[in-house]
Formats: structure tokens, sequence, C-alpha cells
DNA sequence: TTGTAGGCGTTATCAT
DNA sequence: ATGATAACGCCTACAA
């Protein structure tokens, strides 16, 4: 295994200087046509292809950008991130994707992003917290930061995210029309901004339906296990006449594990005896295994418009979309 | 935004040299406590911290390593990569995610990476051919590679896989102890690799128990909707006595798609008219709407496996690994 | 058009 | 323990 070339060495084999075997690597760059076509022979010859190391270290851009994500459960990060990868190398730029899930240190990966001196940072659908990013060690210097998908509680930060607002009212009315009349929430997670944005914005459209008592299931995580097991919980606590008859989940991940829950252990019929909706419109939710409810963002809209902020072709600032309902049978 | 600071302005804000600085924040450097204590205040004052673009410069290495993925419809590589950067990320290596999906020139993915001296390639779940390898441009000084939950089919890349031969031998003992004869196997592409892997063993173990006849369906790609079209396809074409009474799909995604298509299309019951098996074990196929039976792959001790080559803790050759059965209601 | 100097921010090695 | 020199491989700016 013969080891790397450098421009060095091209210059050397075809009888130029090294700044002219770079200028034949540039696009644009004054050079003959005849000291092109040297240069490049010599460096087939050789095997010389230019180091991008080195390249970011001298140009100061690494065209690459870190994707944080904390939750790996929910089926619907797999095709965002295959069209966010598309869209940033179409762009020239590389995705690193960086694991935040509970085990590791935010503000040790932050500053490892950082050190590493990505062209920017995606938050994609991960809940950080002020205090993380206000950590001194980070601050100078730091590459601009986008969140993908959640609102942004960072002020400075600009997100990139579904019109929750628009998407429950509308899911209220939807459900309000179709004659539920005592609905409950199923949350994912603990932290304020998650369930702030969507339960939030569902009890409030609710209370103006005059509708005023909205159950809440906490669900531990967002996986189809814990949603299974907080609707577990619920039904085993309550009376088929004291019940919630519509659930609307925070993910449809959630609402999969809930109405497998209702349906074979609990014997209900959905949405007759329990209604159930949920949100991301993953594609095993359209199986007719499920026929569920949901809600679809606009996520190649949200992921070119990161993409283009990150290129610089759009102003960063916070942006929100408009999605839209996707009613199936199951409410 | 200060702009970033180096070793230089650390060191002379310090009233030591940059090496001293370099010392500081290096594990095991001789440096006394009340030098380093000195950097480590003047740094905290300029929020220094190194540049692991420059040092990966130095160093050669990159602690960076190239994930290609070129199936995202699949589910289950979200767990995986989930296990994946978990793993990585523990040794201080970072994923870069590489999208080869059709749209991408795979020999141009290749010698990006090359370029940006990545310290391993793993191509995952992905079915280069020898001839992409064998691009002239490529070879001097390329990243270690490894193949990732698929055979490889080329010479010089180690693959850690499942074993297919065991896996498919059990599959096909069980089925036919469950009573099938008629058998069918869904691909969901066309690449030969794939196709020989699971389809060959299936149709092999079929035979030594003497049942020569396997139909084939083919999907067009790993898919959901893919497994439903060409099970839409060839349940229209055939009369239910003539039918095959098992189908054994390439993966999970697969046979859900399948499924749905079968029970809710054609109204056959699972497994009475018709038995369904993928692999994988997906989250959802376990789910009580399907209870897909399915074989597991151990992808724990494959990502550890690799993971450890990468980081050179175990020689590099090819290893298949055991999964185990995954019986449910669906066959 | 081509060559030169200097710099990007680190690390390796040697000298003090 | 600390300082100094050279190197990593490229790019920008300037001179010829």
């Amino acid at each position: 295994m013969r080891k790397r070339a450098t421009a060095k060495e091209v210059a050397e084999a075809a009888g130029v200087s090294k700044w002219t075997v770079i200028r034949a690597f540039t696009q644009g760059a004054s050079i003959t046509d005849a000291s092109r076509q040297k240069v490049l022979q010599a460096a087939e010859a050789l095997n010389y292809s230019p180091n991008l190391l080195a390249r970011s270290l001298a140009t100061n851009t690494t065209h690459q950008v870190a994707v944080f994500v904390d939750d790996f459960a929910n089926p619907h990060k797999l095709p965002v991130l295959e069209r966010l990868t598309e869209r940033l190398q179409a762009e020239g730029l590389l995705t690193v994707l960086i694991n935040i899930n509970r085990h590791f240190d935010h503000v040790h990966a932050l500053i490892n992003a950082d050190q590493r001196q990505f062209d920017a940072v995606i938050l994609f659908g991960t809940a950080f917290r002020e205090e993380t990013l206000g950590d001194r060690r980070l601050g100078a210097g730091f590459p601009p930061m986008f969140v993908l998908a959640r609102d942004s509680q960072i002020p400075g930060v600009p997100a990139i995210a579904c019109n929750a607002e628009l998407a429950l009212s509308e899911i209220v009315d939807y459900l309000f029309d179709k004659g539920y009349r005592r609905p409950g929430f199923m949350t994912g997670a603990r932290t304020l901004s998650t369930a702030l944005g969507r339960r939030h914005h569902y009890a409030n459209f609710w209370r103006r339906k005059g509708v005023e008592v909205i159950t809440e299931l906490a669900a531990e995580r967002y996986s189809a296990q814990a949603g299974a097991e907080a609707a577990r919980t619920y039904l085993s606590a309550t009376s088929p006449t004291s019940r919630i008859d519509v659930l609307m989940c925070e993910n449809d991940i959630l609402a999969l594990g809930a109405m497998d829950v209702a349906r074979s252990e609990f014997g209900l019929g959905v949405p007759q005896n329990l209604a159930v909706v949920g949100f991301d419109n993953i594609e095993l939710g359209g199986a007719p295994a499920y026929e569920l409810t949901s809600y679809e963002q606009p996520t190649d809209e949200m992921i070119n418009a990161v993409v283009e902020m990150i290129t610089g072709k759009r102003d960063a600032e916070m942006v929100v979309m408009q999605g839209r309902l996707v009613p199936r049978s199951s409410a």
C-alpha cells in the first residue's frame, strides 16, 4: 500500500512548483492547459489527490456540519436524516452525526464540536437547555447553530419548525367536529420545552371549545414501548365509562404503542372506544394495521431552509412552517 | 463574537512559550503544576481550546469514521446507528454519515472520504461492487474499510455479519416443522450480493427437505411500500389454491408491507392462509398488530467487533456471528 | 502564467 | 521542565 502522495511530490514529478500543482486542482485558477495536463498526469501516476484536511486548516472551513440527535427511537428520524444528508452533500457538506442520548454530556459534545471547527451545528429535534449553551467554555467563535424540527428555547439560536399552534388548532378542530369531548394527551418526556409546545396548545384549543379537563398520560421516553406502558397504566387504572374518548400522542411512535395496548390488551376498538392521534406521519402509521391519523411536518421545506441558512443563501432566523393533517381511520 | 484564540495567544497572555500551552492540554506531558495553572487560567480567560483540525493534520489521524448508508427505508438502521455512534464516540471517534443512495456516485463518495483522511470507512449494509473499489483513483493509503451487516464481495475488505447460512437453516427448519411446504421468498433489490445471501440459503435448505419449488417475489426496493406492491402483484396473479403458504421476506420492512396487503386487501389470515417471516427483528414487528416472526442479528456484538477492529484491539478479518430466531404468531 | 514567502494551529524531536 | 526548530499539506497574497 503506497503512501499518500503530496502536492510537493507531484510537483517534482511534473517538473513544476508545488503551487502550480495546487492551481491545477483549483477551479478557475490561472494556469496553462499544458501545465495543468502535465500536473494531472503526474498526479494520476502518483495517485495524488488534495488533502482536504490541510485545506480546511488553511481556509478555516471544514465543509462539515454536525447534527446532534438524542432520540433514536423515533423512526421518523431516519427519512429526515436521509434528506438532510442528501441536501447537505449536494452543497458539498458532510454530516457528522453526533449521538447525545442520555449517556453523554451535552456540554462535552459541544466543546468537541467547537474544537473540530464544524461549519455549523444542527440540533435535530433535541431539547437543549439554555444553560447548556451558556457554559463559559463555549461562545467564542462557536459555529452557527440551528434547531431543526423543534422550538428553540435559546435566544440567538434560530429554530426551523412546524407551526405547532396551527397544527394543534387543526387537530383539535378535527377531533371536536368528530364529536370527541374527553381528550387525553400523552407526553413523551419531562422536558419543559417539549411539553409546553404541543401539549400546551392542545389544552388551549380544547378550552376554547369549552372542554376544560385534559387527561395527561406520561410516557417515560419516546418509544413504542413507553407509549404502550403509559397507555397500559392509564387503562388499568380507569373504568371504561370514565375514560377519555380520544388520545393525542406527542408523536406517532407513542401512538402506535398506545394503540396496540388499547386494542390487544383491553379489547378496545379504535376509534369506536378510543380514538388515537399521532404526530409526524411516519410510514408505518399509514399501514392498514394502524391507519393512524397524524400530522405531517413539512420536512423537505424545513430541511431546505436549514441548509440554505447554513450556506448563507437565506437569513438565519426563526421560521415556522405549515404542516398538514393526515386524517385516517384511527380518529 | 470573539475570534477563536490560539495556543500562541494564550502563551503570550500566560508569559510562557506556546509549547508549554500545548503541554498543559496534553495528557501526561511533563509540566509543572504552576505552569499548567497559569496556562489554564489564561486559556479560560481567552476562551481557548485546542484546534483538533490542526492536530489531525499534524498527527495524521482525524478520529473520524465515515459510515456509508444507502438504504434509509429500513427502520432497523436507526437503532444500529445509535449503538454505532455511541460506541465510536466512547472511543473518541466521530461518525460521518454519508448517504450513498442511488443519486450519488459511489466512487465520488469514496474519493471524497479518501481526501478527508478518515481513520476508517464502514459500509453499513451496502452492497459495493468490487469494480467500484477497483477504481484507479483509490487504493493508495485509503482508510481501512469494513462491511457491516452484510457479506463482503470484496477481497481484502472484512465483513462483520450475521451467519446467514445458519440463520436460514434455522428458519427453514422452523417453517418445515410447522408444516409449511410451499415456500416463497421476497427479495428487495436486484444486486447479486444480497440475493445470493439469504435467498440462496433459503432455497438450498428447502431443497434439502425435498421442496424444490421456491416462488420468488421481487420488490423494487427495501421499503414497506415496495413489499406491499410485490405482494399485491403476486396475490393478484394467483388463485388461492395455487399460492405459496409461507412467505419469507429479505427483511422485516418488506414483510410488514406484504402482511398488510395480504390481510387487508386479500382478506388472508396470517398465518392460516399465508405465513410471513421477516429478518432484522425491528421493534414494530413485535407489536401486537403484526406479531412478525423474525430473525435477530447480534447487532451489539457486530458493532463491538467493527469498533474493536477500527481501534486495533482486534484483528481486521471477516467474522460471522450467530443471531437468533424470534418466533411469533405470523409463522 | 508562474514562482516565492508566509501563515493556518498543531505535534515531534531535539536542545537547553 | 521548558524553549526552539521543523514538519504536517495546503492556501493567500504578492512578486517576477
